[in-house]
DNA sequence: CATATAAAATAACAAGTGTTACAAAACATG
DNA sequence: CATGTTTTGTAACACTTGTTATTTTATATG
């Protein structure tokens, strides 16, 4: 009775999602996403009240990307804290634009906290191992660490900071090593 | 001979320069410093080839205006380190949008180290009396801490760290204290 | 004072934006 | 197969951007 969907609103996610991972949220346009998704302005439109939900939509995905990429990141590292630094980094400079998108971002969205709490139930549990190992103050333990690892990451997305893996590895051992004692 | 020049280069500057501190690099348009400038868009293209050499010459401004920021701020830690946490922070809560075009930037200009090594002549300096007072490779010490405050500070600027100035300061102590051992 | 000349204002152009009205096309049901 | 309904494409509107052509204005010098 109806003409067949043929451009649906995952199709025009996914493209968004492309180019805000490849060229950051403020060059996503109607026409430009249209282009991409090889069609007219006119099926976004239909799926999405406006431009503005599509880039809520983007970022929904940014942050669960985020959060594969942690849960699969390879857990190499001898503490917890070393492991969520690693990946951390890992993302500034792997995924430049997504970062910026979630952990620097102009309109604030969801905290840092927010988007790592369906990151890291794992870390906070890890948290309270570390204070069962004898560690006081395990909560502003963390924050020394997440601040650290923060600056490090913010350094990798803008190039400021430019270390192998395993020189990182080295400094995040040797900072968690400063702050336990 | 000739009608006298109303609107100067540095008029135009000192406009550009405080819609950047105010709304951000990106919100500078033509028009809207012509309105803020009281005058046509005409004297601007007078002044400056094109918006881009008018906002290079924002950038450059807000090099001068952190150099100068941090030269004023009072020096009251116990180290060199310490005052220069306290003035990095200090800047990110207080000029958010200058903090961003110059420490996290879209398009990379000048580096970090670039922006600080206008500043942080005494800071090196610091480092060497931090050297002779037994402290070895103060230059890992140096980045560590860098590090460390740039973290604070990029969490100070998007709102995920909100701590006061007492609070921040015995932060950075005690991080210092940490590192130096 | 008249005038030449530089500066500023006006107004336009071309490009790009979000958004929408309308026409064309495709397809499931009668 | 015809038809009605939904999706898609086309084309436009209103707006904003950088930039520039042209006109108006002010002023230092003759």
């Amino acid at each position: 009775m109806a003409r067949k969907e043929s451009i649906t609103k995952q199709m025009i996610l996914d493209v968004a999602f492309m180019m805000a991972r490849e060229e950051g949220m403020q060059n996503i346009t109607a026409r430009r996403v249209a282009e991409r998704a090889n069609c007219s302005t006119q099926p976004i439109f239909r799926s999405f009240q406006g431009m503005d939900e599509l880039t809520d939509g983007v970022y929904d995905r940014a942050v669960a990307f985020f959060q594969d990429y942690y849960r699969l990141y390879p857990r190499l590292e001898k503490t917890p804290f070393c492991n969520l630094g690693m990946a951390y980094v890992a993302f500034a400079r792997e995924e430049k634009e997504l970062f910026r998108i979630l952990f620097v971002p102009e309109k604030p969205r969801k905290s840092l906290y927010e988007i790592l709490n369906g990151s890291t139930e794992n870390v906070k549990s890890e948290i309270q191992k570390a204070a069962a190992a004898g560690c006081q103050d395990p909560g502003g333990l963390f924050m020394k660490i997440w601040i650290f690892i923060h600056g490090a990451a913010c350094m990798t997305m803008t190039g400021d900071y430019d270390l192998s893996d395993q020189e990182t590895r080295k400094l995040l051992n040797d900072v968690c090593q400063s702050f336990m004692n």
